[in-house]
DNA sequence: AGCGCACTACGTACGTCGTACGTAACTAGC
DNA sequence: GCTAGTTACGTACGACGTACGTAGTGCGCT
């Protein structure tokens, strides 16, 4: 019999095909994509080993020969979507090359949703993580600084944008989830706000939100924000 | 019978106290007391309903007459912690003052290591949020700019704090909840690593890692990330 | 060539979870 | 005091991750 989990390892390094018994019917890959179409189409909560099983046409447990725990599971996923990062020659402009892997992050979470509830330093060093962490270090050549400086900035960015695509869609996928309508949760919401602030214990937010009567532009937001965080690496 | 669910509703809007039928044995606070506690000792991951219930000492359905649904629990345990939160006459530096609210919020999220994970736009108005997010305001009166650049600062700081914090976290929670050491783990990982940085195919990490030499002082990373958000909403 | 063993495959089973639903006890308003 | 709405809570259902046992397969060694 086989030696059942309790050895510690990283999933890259264990070799996809051992050299004894029957040749595997399936690949990693192959379990990732299924693992991915399932959380792009149903939501991450969707992708259960035994629907991730059906999906690939197998039994259960027969999973657990590929990946050994769920957590590899999804770490296999958010490394199959990294691969889908444009990874460009480097302008020669950090700045606007920065803001240019912003950008694709954060359609390539909007693409997949469930992404920024997986990211996690601990799935930082994944093949394709690494070819992005190398190409983002080139794009960054042309600022002088020491890498230190430069790991602080990439981790910040990706913060930054993950923070704020993830409050995007956590809005998005409640509002999905839940059994009544967004009109009639928002209104709820918002006659229950109202009421709070109506009752001048919070005089700031009245008056903000006496101040703000148009509609927020997020993508402005969105833009102002990494402008400031680039702002804050541009030596004086 | 009551009519169950079906209605939208914010748990801050629903009155505690029903009119008819017998008197509630607990209070919402005590339910929320004992959920964090228990998110404390043992991890956000034993905070079932089951558990809960035992440690109010009640059924475990007993507990939906309180709270509807689990979000909603997890709602009242966010606000709960987040009256720890410190609130002082502002000083007149926003700057000083916005620091010391991140510090604190960290030490916050340090005492309660799960309030990241249950962080959300969607909870952002909880009683003691709404007295959170006016006393960051009350710290920016000095600051002359719009409600809403003062709500992209606050929100901005605080994404910027949760993702450090969550960093920090998520790496200790991992390492608990293995069946290894950390010590066979880490080794394992950049033994991994070491060899894919060796293979030559990402040059400048290659060059990161023969550069940082030290260990990182996480303490003034974090403090760096914060005056670089402040710069970044600086008068110029 | 053929033996043995490491591997794949997968069904069963256990303990967990959230929560729908039914029933009994209770109390405030008419 | 009646009754309707609430509280309390046991039971039950359909998920979940995964430990474990067993059967079958084919590589590497002798």
């Amino acid at each position: 019999m086989a030696v059942r989990g309790a050895e510690p390892e990283v999933i890259w390094a264990r070799p996809e095909r051992a050299g004894r018994g029957p040749k595997p019917a399936f690949t990693r890959a192959d379990i990732a994509a299924v693992a991915v179409r399932i959380a792009d189409a149903e939501g991450l909560d969707a992708v259960s080993m035994r629907h991730v099983a059906a999906g690939v046409g197998c039994g259960t447990m027969s999973l657990y020969n590929y990946v050994p725990r769920k957590e590899d599971l999804y770490e296999l996923m958010v490394d199959a979507v990294s691969s889908e990062h444009e990874l460009w020659e480097p302008t020669g402009d950090w700045r606007a090359d920065m803001m240019r892997v912003a950008e694709q992050t954060r359609e390539l979470m909007r693409r997949h949703p469930w992404v920024p509830r997986l990211m996690s330093p601990v799935y930082g060093f994944s093949p394709n993580a690494l070819r992005y962490l190398e190409h983002c270090l080139a794009c960054l050549d042309p600022l002088d600084a020491s890498y230190g400086t430069k790991f602080e900035l990439i981790a910040m960015l990706n913060g930054v944008v993950t923070t704020y695509v993830r409050n995007e869609i956590d809005s998005a996928e409640r509002v999905r989830n839940l059994p009544w309508s967004q009109e009639r949760e928002q209104a709820v919401r918002i006659a229950y706000l109202g009421g709070q602030v109506a009752s001048g214990a919070y005089p700031r937010m009245a008056e903000a939100f006496a101040e703000d009567a148009g509609p927020i532009d997020m993508e402005a937001v969105f833009r102002r924000a990494l402008e400031r965080v680039l702002d804050g690496f541009a030596p004086s």
